[in-house]
RNA sequence: GGGGACGUGGUGUAGCCUGGCUUAACAUAUUGCCCUGUCAAGGCAGAGAUCGCGGGUUCGAAUCCCGUCGUCCCCGCCA
């Protein structure tokens, strides 16, 4: 029997036809006299009928379980009257079956395939392949092959070049941490997986290729979370003779027809735009989540002469005081505030001071250092009613803004002031260019130290600081989906960059210097932005972790529960790369 | 590197706080039988867990304590 149709696919327009249809027993009702049989494929659940009057076939079907690979030829018909069944897309018609063949038969599964089960990820990674059957899975990676070619469609419409970069490149210890890929023909020599194509791609500007784009897997050997696997994919963009503006616009424009195509929802260009300090100051975040209104206020002028010492003492030792309000917020108990305080610390803040707004004023243990007029702007300031909770952070700038931003989050999600259905594209820009780092007292670069500064032939040492990047990051519902910059296309900036950066000439040359030779030779001005394809992928099916988008993800522990790499090696296959394992793992 | 949650038949859970009334319960899957219109089919019968692992407290531990392993979430980290 050789299959003629797809399960999933059949409908009234068949009824009357001969088909073979092949697939999996997804469930089976033996009624003693007629079976059904629910066979599933790709495309969905077809219902057959074994009838008894087939002897032949009827002896067949009562062995059938669950998962049993058959091929069942039948005639399309109506199902008799007051046995339609909505719940599935076939659900008017059903297969009379004429033939049937086992073509294998499963064991006892670990776990249903059917979804009314959540199993635990644990055992779903490791019988992956029975895990990819269920539903969800199923159109999870339908979805995302439908995103990446309505993706490529656009950039190949839009005169985009697809071109592949190596995986086998060279280690730039800059940034993340590489995998490292020995090399057998140069003894202690080491390839680097790519943490991205950076350098490779603003090469192949250089090369003349004006518009490129790619689908690529990167890697970084950090620690795991929801949104963060050391293998990712990554669409990847590149165009010269270009502006931000240039690159912005298409980028919406992209993810306008993608979305209207795979969702037939309608996003509304151009995208919002908020500069990296206002959204540190309003969210607490470089990823604001736009879908809820409540925002982050400042009272560092207010109170820098309030009488509770915690807060005038921060102000004036230069940290600030800020809070958020939550409206209808004053029914917290005492245990939801200490989580919300326990919570806050995580982020190196040491406490958090609450009011509760109420029709006779303000109820708390610090009222008492307020004057009225202070209470009065903090209240005119959040436009606060009676019965909103005001939670006050005074500290250091970073932790305090960081310390709201994720705990307004917190409260976003927990009070359900999250609009799920929305989509809140965002644009951060106005990144400063560098950041200072404590641990190695020096500069370094927010983004890369390929990314162009704002006034660039004005940049010095000294006013590095307060220097702008030409970047970007787009955020979708509060996720970073992407960012992107405008790079440096100058060898003597580029330079400069490094020299500020305190990567010194040699070392920028050792690591970078083919970048840095090939901005020589006519590199024309050029800027692009990367997106992460699994997150945005995760974002469109509304799931909470890009491992529901990934085929074959790895747990928090890096390993794959599946096939269990990572293993030892041979000694033989060590001895070939020229390599000694201190503490060799049996 | 740090903090937190979880771990009970194949699977998903209850029991744990307040130790004994547990012969560890329920659902589902699984095995056998019955059943001609179900669709998360139904009915009857059966098999299946020394409660992640190790130690401790106790007359007695799934339950309390310590350690350890695993999974997940978060901080650090992720240019």
């Amino acid at each position: 029997m050789k299959r003629s149709d797809y399960c999933g696919c059949i409908g009234e327009a068949d009824i009357g036809k001969v088909i073979v249809v092949c697939g999996w027993v997804h469930s089976c009702r033996n009624h003693g006299g007629v079976i059904f049989i629910d066979l599933r494929d790709r495309e969905g659940i077809l219902q057959i009928v074994i009838q008894p009057e087939r002897k032949d076939i009827f002896k067949i079907a009562e062995s059938l379980r669950n998962e049993c690979v058959v091929a069942i030829e039948g005639i399309v018909q109506n199902r008799p009257k007051g046995t339609l069944n909505f719940n599935v897309s076939t659900g008017a018609v059903e297969l009379v079956a004429t033939n049937l063949e086992i073509l294998n038969i499963s064991s006892c599964l670990p776990f249903n395939i059917s979804n009314y089960v959540e199993v635990c990820e644990e055992l779903r990674l490791k019988y992956r392949y029975l895990d990819l059957r269920r539903t969800r899975l199923q159109k999870n990676f339908v979805t995302r092959h439908k995103i990446a070619q309505e993706i490529r469609k656009f950039f190949n419409e839009n005169d985009f070049l697809e071109i592949e970069t190596p995986f086998l490149t060279k280690s730039t210890p800059e940034g993340a941490r590489d995998f490292l890929v020995p090399s057998r023909l140069n003894h202690g020599n080491f390839f680097a997986l790519p943490q991205s194509p950076q350098i490779f791609k603003q090469i192949l500007m250089i090369s003349g290729f004006d518009k490129y784009y790619q689908f690529v897997r990167c890697f970084r050997d950090e620690d795991l979370r929801a949104d963060r696997q050391p293998e990712f994919t990554q669409i990847d963009i590149e165009m010269s003779f270009i502006t931000e503006e240039d690159i912005i616009t298409i980028v919406e424009k992209m993810f306008m027809e993608v979305f209207k195509v795979i969702l037939n929802v309608n996003i509304k260009l151009p995208f919002e735009k908020i500069s990296y300090a206002d959204a540190m100051l309003n969210y607490g975040s470089d990823k604001p989540d736009t879908r809820f209104e409540i925002k982050i206020k400042d009272f560092s002028e207010e109170l820098k002469n309030n009488k509770f010492s915690i807060f005038s003492s921060a102000i004036n030792n230069g940290g600030v005081v800020r809070g958020l309000c939550i409206p209808k917020g004053a029914a917290c108990s005492r245990s939801e505030i200490d989580e919300f305080i326990k919570f806050v610390n995580e982020y190196g803040a040491n406490g958090l001071s609450w009011m509760k707004v109420t029709d006779t004023g303000v109820e708390s243990n610090i009222v008492k250092y307020f004057k009225l007029a202070e209470l009065n702007e903090i209240i005119l300031k959040f436009n606060a009613k009676s019965g909103d909770l005001i939670i006050l952070l005074a500290g250091e700038e970073k932790i305090v803004a960081q310390g709201l931003g994720a705990l307004r989050i917190k409260i976003g999600k927990k009070y359900n002031f999250i609009d799920k259905s929305k989509f809140n594209f965002l644009w951060v820009v106005d990144f400063p260019l560098v950041k200072w780092s404590k641990e190695e007292n020096k500069w370094q670069s927010l983004h890369h130290p390929f990314t162009a500064p704002e006034n660039e032939d004005f940049v010095t040492k000294e006013n590095i600081g307060s220097a702008k990047a030409k970047a970007y990051d787009i955020i979708l519902n509060g996720v970073e989906i992407g960012g992107g910059s405008i790079r440096i296309h100058k060898s003597n900036i580029q330079k400069k960059i490094f020299d500020i950066l305190n990567i010194s000439n040699e070392s920028a040359v050792e690591k970078f210097g083919f970048l840095l030779d090939a901005l020589t030779y006519g590199a024309p001005p050029h800027g692009g932005l990367a997106l992460g394809f699994d997150r945005l992928c995760a974002l469109i099916l509304k799931e909470d972790s890009i491992r529901e988008v990934i085929a074959f993800p790895k747990v928090q522990k890096a390993t794959d529960p599946l096939s269990n790499a990572p293993t030892p090696v041979t000694d033989k296959q060590l001895k070939e790369l020229g390599i000694c394992v201190a503490a060799k793992v049996v």
